[in-house]
DNA sequence: TTGCCTTATTGACGCAGGTCAACGCCCACC
DNA sequence: GGTGGGCGTTGACCTGCGTCAATAAGGCAA
């Protein structure tokens, strides 16, 4: 057991300039609000602030964390999770480059919860009260963050209803074709991709042991719905999986 | 079965102006952000429309329906709820005096989630585009529905570590806690209340059975942890129920 | 390469909670 | 005051998933 409390994995705030800006950003079109103008966009530019990549590991911030600043995926992985009060994880949430996270964290001015990298990623930090005073100054801004919030509140209640009612076969399939579409909207393949996190963290994030995971993996795969090669994924039969994702 | 859709438990749109003001509600310290002045609150109230009370069944919105306000429970309790691809329910959450609903409809414009009271029930309604344009004008309103919306999620996580971690036991007692501890923040008793939903409801909340919920119960008093008689529960032993709620 | 450690798979078994069924209670409405 | 229908409780039984355990398959360091 590791009795020394390890802080190198933690993020230095440095505010190094990474480059990358919003105006040139591959992602804008997902984390953005389309309407902003031009000049808009320079005003939020100059606010973001880029720093050095997240290692595999490494938190992004920690739950009870003094909260400052929501972040952007730029690249790579990140996965949120909780500790209830007897110890236990609780993932709630994996993040895809284009998604927003940190956003449970203004209403009491802490983290509700904690973020680490599941791989190497680059995140943009948007540090909340410029965002708050920009808002205030653009309409557009402003709705596009209230939509923000509001859809992750529709997501997180179609994770309650899965969790809630649905089989294990179901909560995995969910799962697979979340992600799917999400690499659609980022233009990646939405029947072949590798899955970032562990076995352990879907079935974590799903309510499920990591052997039943594993187990429906298989299944699936003997049902011909799904190509499994460890982390690689192919999906088979989309249709069969979208009618597995809810019974 | 019924074949006939009856829209008469609808609520009609009436712009009837039903009293009560923001300035003297016994509940905006819930609802509104502490440091309002008096002018801002004001400004707020012109906005705010009461209408008649829902009668027990009928709804405030739809799921799907196009999305234009959100609400403040002013007395009563609602449920929401939305319906899953095939055609089950999830009741996604409880709505007490003070509380706000309907935010989950601004990503999409439209509900995502339906409301219905459980029993007779009164609501503020706050046009959202006002709301929007107010914001900007006062900071603290905008940051408070920021912070709002932000509560909503963090609890909504709460919710699905509870639903994928915890035993029924616990869940219920999760529950029972959480109308406990709500009702102390409106000054009512804390270990005397009367359920306002049925078990039916909380077994579809808690991703239970009504067969088990009511188990539950039964174990519990027989335990000395509650005393149960129809829907009037008294907690017995706080400290036993709070134990409970986190195994 | 070898060795170690973490992650994944598979099997055997047990139990919490789902399912099915019967019944009692409350109360709304004739 | 009777009666019908919804809601709640309780019991008996069943099953999906958790638990425990053993083994395999990567991945990384030296």
């Amino acid at each position: 057991m590791k009795l020394i409390v390890d802080r190198s994995e933690d993020v230095p705030t440095a505010p190094s300039p990474y480059q990358a800006s919003c105006t040139t950003c591959r992602l804008s079109s997902l984390c953005l609000p389309l309407a902003l103008e031009a000049a808009e966009i320079d005003a939020l530019d100059r606010i973001v602030q880029h720093s050095k990549p997240l290692q595999k590991g490494q938190h992004l911030y920690r739950e009870s964390d003094h909260f400052q600043s929501v972040f952007a995926v730029r690249s790579g992985t990140l996965k949120a999770y909780r500790t209830t009060d007897n110890g236990r994880e609780q993932v709630t949430g994996f993040y895809f480059p284009g998604e927003i996270l940190g956003m449970d964290g203004i209403g009491n001015n802490r983290h509700a919860s904690s973020a680490r990298a599941l791989e190497t990623a680059a995140v943009c930090e948007i540090p909340f009260t410029a965002l708050e005073t920009l808002s205030a100054k653009m309409p557009h801004l402003q709705r596009h963050f209230f939509q923000l919030m509001s859809r992750e509140i529709a997501e997180d209640q179609q994770l309650i209803t899965l969790l809630s009612k649905s089989s294990a076969d179901a909560r995995v399939a969910a799962l697979l074709v979340s992600i799917s579409t999400r690499n659609a909207r980022r233009k990646l393949s939405s029947i072949r991709f590798r899955l970032s996190m562990s076995r352990v963290d879907i079935g974590n994030y799903l309510g499920l042991t990591v052997e039943t995971v594993s187990r429906v993996f298989s299944r699936m795969q003997k049902l011909g719905v799904l190509g499994v090669e460890n982390k690689e994924i192919e999906i088979l039969d989309r249709d069969a999986l979208i009618e597995m994702a809810d019974a």
